[in-house]
This record gives structure tokens, sequence and C-alpha cells, in this order.
DNA sequence: CGAACACTTGCACAGACGTTCAATCAAGAT
DNA sequence: ATCTTGATTGAACGTCTGTGCAAGTGTTCG
């Protein structure tokens, strides 16, 4: 059974280790579990989802770096897909939230919002020999 | 040709327009689109990807909330997939730098990284109806 | 109106990914 | 030494998903 092993490293663990005393980890345990199931998983989920995708991630960063909305035809040339697959990406990218867009005559306007900017952030705070 | 459809815009946008215009900014795209391809870039992927699975999102949401290594037999029970698909979990978050191991005796314990730590805390900080 | 344009959406397929089963390894325990 | 325990690794299978093609939407221009 599963849980015998938790029972033995407690056991192991603790110098003076009772019954109780696993049951008390065992329910420290299961409070920290139960923190990885809040409703916000699904959502953080697919936000990582969406942006662990190559042509995706380019996107949100190369509007990043323009630090301003731009026009769908200003970058899809870059990207060396088909526009059937940046609109498909720019699609995922707004549901997920890390996108806004904007419609303005033929044109339509994307730029990133403040979620895809924090985790770009937090991606290169934490690169191997950031500064 | 796709390139024009850059030119038109450039054209329809700007009041005055001349062709070199057009080139200056498309220099300029071209310039935010080579910052998407930093060397950084697979290794971020790399990251985004592996946490992008809920097992292995669970796991380490676990192991931020626990602010402490833990062994694996502390928390495995709570994931509902076999002993197996935990450990190939924690080799992928391993490699991708977001868990630290420490072997000691026949156990093992693995720890969140500040890299972890940041890209939860990104999530959090930017999830709807956050503080 | 109808044509051109900018972009989006549905569909189908090839490639990628997570899971499990089984075998394996490393480190006590007997 | 041999057995058990905790955990990892490899292979195979079923599922998911990003892409391109083709058709469709909405907007502007002649």
């Amino acid at each position: 059974m599963a849980s015998n092993r938790l029972e033995r490293f407690v056991a192991a663990t603790d110098d003076e280790c009772c019954p109780a005393d696993v049951e008390e980890r065992r329910r420290e345990l299961s409070g920290f579990a139960a923190t990885a199931d809040e409703r916000s998983r699904a959502r953080d989920l697919d936000v990582l989802r969406t942006l662990a995708d190559d042509t995706r991630y380019r996107i949100v960063r190369i509007l990043e770096a323009a630090g301003e909305e731009l026009c769908v035809c200003e970058f899809a040339p870059f990207l060396s897909v088909s526009e059937s697959a940046v609109s498909h990406a720019l699609g995922d990218l707004t549901t997920a939230g890390l996108l806004d867009r904007r419609k303005e005559g033929r044109w339509r306007y994307y730029g990133t919002t403040e979620r895809a900017t924090a985790l770009l952030s937090a991606l290169d705070a934490t690169a191997e020999g950031a500064r």
C-alpha cells in the first residue's frame, strides 16, 4: 500500500514517533496538495500551455519588444509559418489572456497583457547568468 | 507577396510616407523579431512546456506550498498517477531547472528553484481578481 | 454591386507528449 | 550474500495538438 511508505518514512525520520505524528504529517501534506488543486489551476495550466509553443512565444516576445500594439501584418512575415497558423496562435493567446485585441478598419492590432509581461519578466529575471 | 501587405499598411498609416519609411519600419520590426530569437528562447520554451502539465504543475505547487524540500514518498500519494509517472515528471522538472534534487540514504528530496517560485508568483500576481 | 484585401475558422493529418508496465538501480535490512 | 525498499529508466501505446489547405467573414475601394 502506498501510504505505508510515508508511514515508514516518518517513523525513520522522526526520532520519537507515534502513530499520531504520522497522521498529523499526512494531514499537513494533504493541505499542500489541496493548494495545488485551487480553481486557478486550470487557468494557469491553460496560460502556460499556450505560451509553451514556439510560434506563440515568439509572437508575445515580438509584441513585448515593440512595447506597443502591432498590426498582424507587421509581425506575421517574421514568423515563418502560414497566415493561418499565425491567426490560430493569436486566437489561442487572446483566449488565454496573454494578448489584447483591437479592431480598426480592416486591420487587427494585438498587444501583450500584464500577465504576459509578468511571465516573460519572471523568465528573464531567473535566466542562467541573469544579472 | 507577403511584404506588400506591410508596405500598404505603412503607406495607409503614415500620412506622409516615402519608400524609405517602409524600409525603416521593416528594419525596426526585424529587430523585434530578432529579440524573440535569442538563445534563451529554447530554454524558456523548455521551462514553460515542462510546467504546462497537470502532474508537473501540481508537484511544483505542492513543494512551493510546503516551503521546504520534501521526500518523494511524501507527495507522490496525492498525485493520482503511477510512481513511474511521478518520477518521469520529477526528472523533467529537474532538467528544466524548476526543481532541485538531493539524495540521502534511499530517499530523494526535491525542492523548488528560484525560477519555479518566480513563475508561480507571476501567475498568482496576475490571476483574475488578483488582489 | 463586385473585387480586393486582412484576417479568421473548420478540417484533417503528421508529429509530439504523458501515461503505464516492466525491468533496473542504489541503498539499507536480514 | 540475499532480499526488500524507494525511486528511476526504457519501450509502447493512446491521446493531444500545431500546422497547412481551403473556405468564410467583414471591411474598403472602384
